[in-house]
DNA sequence: GTGGTCTAGACCACT
DNA sequence: GTGGTCTAGACCACG
């Protein structure tokens, strides 16, 4: 759906739900808002929370744990690792790419460095 | 602990299709790929380059000529406005949200103002 | 000498449902048959009491909802703004204008002033 | 098409051609841009002005001239009546029609005697 | 060929 | 059951 014209900025709906999933998942790691070695909810609960199916809960949390930010101990529960470098480079890797999609999306809109400039200074003062 | 990934995160893969047309035609004209007074492609074409029907195209377009972005001369198709504050205005307006977006996504990382400085100098440096 | 009867008499039976729709429902606003903050049927009652597709009807309220005359309660109805002043507007727009069309039409029978006071003094009266 | 809510105001667009050919050309003799005597174009000449089928034309002139207000002269072309009076009596009658569907609309929208006195004063002073 | 309107029928999310 | 969106297909006036 949604293309030609230019490819550039396709819109994609069909984002897979476990990934946007994974995303929300990772903010709440990076920003700390669920801590190193700290304990997740089960994944039935998470599933109900996020209105979602247990199985597609499952494959976001599998994906988080092969990309160890979470590790699982049998019987207990699923819990964010302990490696907080992981978690830093995690977050540096986000933020390079938020603002990579940022100066794009400017640019789409024909912005020059020195406009883009100009918008920052607006909240950089705030 | 995580808290409700608000269904939003799902849900808002449901922006309607001619939403999505809307915010591509205003990038067009936004960035100029399609200037002032610059005569659109025909209602049915642009809806098959973008693999859509006719009459949801012709709702995107409908949208953008109310908001006086384009306008209709019968019978011989769709133009951009020649009223070019009107799309630095929204050229403006459009960049200011794709700028606090920015700042928002990077607080919601836990970033500080300091530390989104330090990510936009990499670019800034270009 | 009969000069062109303007196609306009033969074309005006064009206009569009979906404007005529808005037209009788403004009307129904505007005279408070349904008042401010009532809810209207659904779209699918309207469509069937006009005999008319959902889809027209779902136009027609489009229209009003974007002249702020309804809105939208999502899952629940459509309701007449509470906006009295906005009906007020509305009210005091058609009046002129029907005014005006009124005045028009005895101007073109070829009645001056003098005589069209003469015919409304009969009404005037009642 | 386009009843209930309220079948007062109903708005039916299937106004048959030929009676709004006669309304047109009943305007063109009450206000004399056709005078008393006057030769009308031919049949056909009127058809292709309005661009409206000859027979349909025609239909619209026998419904004149059954009222009287044109007859024909065979071999020589349709004539405006010399009658005066009939003439004037039809303009009374239109005028009076004018002004009652003009206190009917503005009763549609609600509107009191006196509301309808301060729209018209606007006029009269013109 | 252009835009515009309309219908019929379907599917969706929300409650 | 509510509104909202979308498709497919048709027809119209205009030039």
């Amino acid at each position: 759906m949604i293309e030609g014209l230019s490819m550039k900025y396709v819109i994609d709906n069909n984002i897979p739900i476990y990934i946007q999933l994974v995303e929300k998942l990772k903010k709440d790691i990076i920003s700390g808002k669920i801590g190193p070695g700290e304990r997740l909810l089960s994944v039935r609960e998470l599933a109900i929370q996020n209105k979602v199916n247990p199985n597609t809960m499952q494959k976001a949390l599998s994906e988080l744990e092969d990309e160890k930010l979470i590790y699982t101990e049998r019987t207990n529960g699923k819990y964010v690792t302990w490696d907080e470098k992981l978690i830093k480079d995690l977050k540096e890797r986000e933020a390079l790419l938020l603002t990579e999609k940022y100066f794009n999306n400017m640019n789409v809109l024909g912005l020059s460095k020195e406009e883009i400039v100009k918008y920052l200074e607006k909240y950089k003062g705030d």
